[in-house]
RNA sequence: GGAGGGGUGGCAGAGUGGUCGAAUGUACCUGACUCGAAAUCAGGCGAUGUCGCAAGGCAUCCGUGGGUUCGAAUCCCACCCCCUCCGCCA
């Protein structure tokens, strides 16, 4: 949510940097709801004022025995404006704050202006695609290796589900647990994030409620993007897209010391999403899924280190990548493209061969305070007063991509995968997976 | 699921219809004392919104939402959450 403050001083501004979005403000709109909001509240707040000061009086005249009815009179007259007054009051506050609730958080001014994706910059390229002959995708990968079932998905689930199996699924846990088993892969994820990067390992809710999908950006206005359940007593829990969400809102409602920022958490979460509107997207294989793990890194930071943070969150999830020796590249992603809370976000896309392109594996966003104003996040500043803080989060990675992303640049002619070196350890120390 | 207890300021904890945004303690800030610190003493210290050039004023907030009343932290109704015990359960 932006702040209020900003939409009444300097209205022009935030409409032009909306319009970099390619999301038009409507100003008039907002001006007439503003003109109406002041006048209505400076009306029933000057009634409101009147009737407390006379009931003190009331309240004075009957301490001391005296008559109080002629003032009682005077208020009861009140009584009709003053109901009128705050019902039109409370019937005009809601459609103001959904008018706020609705915007999209400004891009930064080191954002590229674009449209659309074809508007990202791309800032950095890390390693070098290894040359390999006809290469073949997870697909047909996982499928000959006995490891990717697709077909178990649909018939369990439907579409955009897959089971994994044997050693595949030991690959993929390899690179989510941490401490299940003896060795994963994720366990070296969370390791390098908890170990190196100073990161606190949380585990949390998957299904989360109404206030929390506010305070993080995806409700009201992405919904449908959700898988809602509903209970019995008439309310809703929604299955998490992302550890964002139950990660971030640790901190609603808080005001925290100045001294405990930065906070740093890491969690891994099944994520779940609808992807409505992309029903044509990324069929085939494991790209595009309602259900995936995820190892997400979140960040609470004060406001004047948001952008170094940035930098530095986004490293984190290189290192991923660097350490699996895969070859990847990074996108600031441009005005048009960027994610309704972000201030601004980089893309980690890792080599795909079969695809021969780099795919989104990691998106890291520093949100400013727009989601720390939803939440009512805060800490106490330098003058002992609630400040908003800063709030990040970024993929440290996405790992059903990362195994499609292993499984790809480490095939081998035989269509055998090789096992990269870092994650040996936590696979019983095999080099290499091949069939039978 | 059953029975009981409870949700008040950063924390602890008073307050059961009126001068209560709320005693007191603690934490915190400022000052005094001190070489400095601790201790002690004095003063200050909730949040949000809003009006105003400013000084400052006003409104709202005692789990949430309704209601009664001239007036609600206090009374009534519903709901949420926490604690204790019993039952059930991984």
């Amino acid at each position: 949510m932006l702040d209020i403050q900003s939409l009444r001083t300097n209205l022009p501004f935030v409409a032009e940097r909306l319009a970099l979005r390619g999301v038009t403000l409507d100003t008039a709109a907002f001006e007439a709801l503003e003109a109406e909001r002041k006048r209505l509240q400076v009306h029933t707040q000057d009634l409101q004022a009147r009737r407390n000061t006379l009931s003190k009086q009331i309240g004075m005249l009957k301490g001391k025995g005296e008559d109080a009815s002629a003032v009682m009179t005077e208020v009861a007259g009140l009584g009709d404006a003053l109901k009128v007054g705050e019902a039109a009051l409370a019937e005009l506050m809601p459609r103001f704050d959904a008018f706020l609730e609705l915007i999209p958080n400004l891009p930064h001014e080191s954002v590229p202006v674009g449209k659309d994706e074809t508007g990202n910059v791309e800032v950095l390229r890390w390693g070098t695609p290894r040359a390999i002959a006809a290469p073949r995708d997870h697909v047909d990968l996982g499928t000959a290796l006995g490891g990717l079932d697709f077909e178990a998905g649909v018939k369990i689930s439907g579409a955009r589900f897959t089971v994994m199996k044997g050693r595949i699924a030991r690959l993929h846990r390899a690179l989510t647990q941490f401490m299940l088993d003896l060795h994963t892969l994720t366990q070296f994820m969370l390791d390098l994030h908890t170990g190196e990067h100073g990161y606190t390992e949380v585990y949390t809710p998957y299904l989360v409620n109404p206030e929390s999908m506010f305070g993080t950006g995806q409700l009201p206005k992405f919904e449908e993007d959700l898988f809602m359940v509903p209970r019995s007593d008439g309310g809703k829990l929604y299955l998490i897209p992302t550890a964002e969400v139950p990660v971030t809102n640790l901190v609603r409602g808080e005001i925290l010391a100045g001294d405990s920022l930065p906070l740093k958490f890491v969690a891994h979460t099944p994520c779940f999403r609808s992807e409505a509107g992309s029903y044509g997207k990324d069929t085939r294989g494991m790209i595009r899924q309602h259900q995936f793990d995820k190892v997400e890194l979140v960040q609470m930071v004060r406001p004047d280190q948001s952008w170094e943070a940035l930098e530095q969150l986004t490293g984190h999830a290189e290192a991923v990548l660097q350490k699996l020796e895969l070859p990847y590249r990074k996108v600031a992603l441009c005005t048009g493209d960027m994610g309704f809370s972000a201030a601004k976000t980089y893309d980690l896309e890792v080599w795909l061969p079969a695809q021969n392109t780099y795919r989104e594996i990691s998106s890291c966003s520093n949100f400013e305070s727009f989601q720390a104003r939803r939440m009512q996040a805060r800490f106490r500043n330098e003058k002992n007063k609630p400040e908003l803080l800063h709030t990040l989060n970024g993929s440290g990675l996405a790992v059903g991509r990362t195994l499609v992303a292993v499984l790809e640049n480490y095939q081998n002619e035989d269509g055998s995968i090789t096992v990269p070196a870092v994650l040996r350890p936590w696979m019983g120390g095999a080099e290499k997976i091949s069939a039978a």
